[in-house]
RNA sequence: GGCCCGUUGGUGAAGUGGUUGAACACACAUGCCUUUCACGCAUGCAUUCAUGGGUUCAAAUCCCGUACGGGUCACCA
């Protein structure tokens, strides 16, 4: 057969010298590209996050390059305003892209329904190189084909005997192309099922898989390639290093590696990522956006959770030691840490929700109460604006409240995302200082906190203050200390504790707080005296 | 069903033939500290690495079988 006929006959308007973009792509001098190639199809979630990330962070360590391409060669699937989701997803996450559809580059376009004639080239100096044929097969005889094949235990493809457009005459070839029958092209697969070739995965390690010997589609009727193909393309003239990529891909790597050899370009490397899992009662599965709320990015943003620590936690489930080197450099950036690819779990960790919370109250143990602030706004001005005004107004007085054994050597750590601050602390503002239903009331607890506010001066160190409160416990027979009070407890009318429980639920109308003797001092004297008396008022 | 991959405590995991008495972290429990809560500190929590066999002086680590789990078999990516 006259394959170069063939190719003009097929693809008349397309040049098939493919040297014009091997030119017009030239090598790039760095020796590390990884990419992000996500399909338009929606938000971004915790699993194609996981995958970028791990791609720029790797691309940082080595000073490469990490770009950016929509795979958008399923028209059916395609999602308004897809492309500029992914890319504020990204952004927010503060993922740094050196190219992309926005930002541009030399080696654009970088969305591929624009790369249409580059794909169409290369398929036709497949086809004229009698590496790929046209293939006329509807989806009714392919799916006969496959039940034929299913019964008679066979292995399912477009192979060996059941490939039977690749031996079609041109004549053949001719007649349906004037009778404008729709086709593919595929490739005619040299490969052999029963030779296996060693394949050494960056994640996954030495591999033995078998040669491919289907034929798979190259360009589909609409004229648009699969991913196999755009991929083998796309990578080799973007001169990408490094492919990562989630581990579904694994079982048409044998494809993809034939496809470059075919070619003669440059194999790249591949690190196949296993995606994040979930424990669903005792079932181990894939961490999914349909059923886990946590999968979401919108979970986080909503709870107040910084971007930070979600960051900070793909990163412990990256490299499991990176954790240990966290707690050691708490000020340093995360790309400071040497991720290995060898040190990524084969078969993916599983996502705890309870570990990512623990996470991030160690984070928020570590940040200036300014910045805290910053955050807070930022939060409630999208989730609660009402607090939101009133953090506003009250800027220094809200700092206050952070600080509240914040500026020790360990902090509290009761902070875990934004939205936990107003569960927590709106009691500081006067809006909020509601009545609670029951309060325990102890004996003399009127005249206890008439003394209370009438010795409390407002700026005595904690010493003096307890010493304060001790002579109080004296004055009403309450034990100034656990000790002396479990020795003999029937000689009290209770003990300290029960005093300074008075105290913090006449200030806050809690059972639990913020040590007390701090809180007070940031509430200042005048509010406290109000609350103080407001609250033996309400009790009588 | 074919092919590929995996299986270490309540959880995430470290571990690649010999100081591993199986790190570390989360969770849980108890105790200490303490004005509550949280923090912090201390202690406890796998005589054993899915299971059966084999190789070896030595196996969680290497080999084979079995069970279970995952991925994939599209003109979807």
């Amino acid at each position: 057969m006259d394959y170069k006929k063939l190719a003009d006959l097929l693809l008349p308007n397309v040049s098939s010298d493919i040297s014009i973009y091997e030119k017009k792509y030239p090598e790039r001098n760095v020796s590390f590209v990884s990419r992000f190639a996500p399909s338009p199809t929606g938000f971004i979630h915790m699993g194609s996050l996981y995958t970028a990330y791990i791609s720029s962070l790797f691309a940082k360590k080595n000073n490469g390059v990490f770009y950016l391409r929509i795979e958008d060669t399923d028209q059916k699937r395609k999602v308004e305003n897809g492309i500029e989701n992914i890319i504020n997803d990204l952004e927010k996450f503060n993922i740094n892209i050196d190219e992309s559809p926005i930002i541009g580059g030399l080696y654009g376009p970088y969305i591929q329904s624009e790369r249409k004639e580059i794909y169409l080239s290369y398929a036709k100096y497949l086809v004229e190189n009698g590496m790929a044929y046209p293939c006329f097969c509807t989806k009714e005889e392919l799916d006969e084909v496959r039940k034929e094949q299913e019964s008679l235990k066979e292995r399912t493809g477009y192979i060996c005997k059941w490939a039977k457009c690749r031996n079609l005459t041109f004549e053949e070839i001719k007649k349906n192309i004037d009778n404008e029958v729709s086709y593919v092209i595929r490739l005619k697969a040299p490969g052999n099922f029963d030779k296996k070739f060693e394949f050494k995965d960056l994640i996954k390690g030495k591999l033995m898989l078998p040669e491919n010997d289907n034929d798979i589609v190259l360009i589909k009727s609409d004229g648009l390639p699969t991913y196999h193909f755009a991929h083998i393309v796309d990578d080799h003239l973007m001169h990408t290093t490094h492919i990562i990529r989630g581990d579904e891909w694994l079982s048409s790597l044998p494809v993809h590696y034939q496809l470059f050899r075919v070619f003669g370009f440059k194999v790249p490397k591949y690190a196949h990522v296993a995606p994040i899992n979930k424990k669903d009662n005792n079932t181990i599965r894939k961490l999914s956006k349909r059923y886990d709320p946590e999968c979401n990015i919108a979970y986080y943003f909503e709870k107040g959770i910084p971007v930070e620590v979600i960051k900070l936690y793909l990163a412990t489930l990256i490299n499991s030691n990176f954790e240990n080197w966290y707690t050691n450099n708490i000020d340093k950036d995360i790309s400071e840490f040497n991720f290995e690819f060898n040190k990524m779990s084969v078969s993916g960790p599983i996502f705890d929700l309870e570990k990512l919370i623990s996470l991030s109250k160690t984070y928020f143990s570590t940040l200036k109460a300014e910045k805290i602030y910053d955050g807070l706004l930022e939060y409630y001005k999208i989730y609660n604006k009402e607090f939101y005004d009133l953090i506003s107004k009250y800027k220094e007085y809200t700092i206050n409240i952070l600080n509240i054994e914040r500026l020790k050597k360990r902090p509290r750590k009761d902070l875990s995302c934004y939205s936990d601050f107003m569960n927590l602390f709106s009691y500081m503002y006067d809006e909020y200082y509601d009545k609670i239903e029951k309060v325990n009331l102890i004996k003399d607890y009127d005249k206890i906190l008439n003394d209370f506010i009438d010795t409390y001066s407002g700026d005595d160190d904690e010493e003096l203050w307890t010493s304060k409160i001790k002579e109080i416990c004296f004055k009403y027979n309450y034990a100034s200390n656990m000790k002396e009070y479990n020795d003999n407890p029937a000689l009290y009318n209770g003990h300290i504790t029960d005093v300074c429980t008075l105290i913090r639920l006449a200030i806050t109308y809690r059972y639990e707080s913020p040590n007390i003797y701090e809180i007070l001092k940031v509430m200042g004297k005048e509010r406290v005296s109000k609350r103080i008396d407001s609250f033996i008022k309400e009790a009588q």
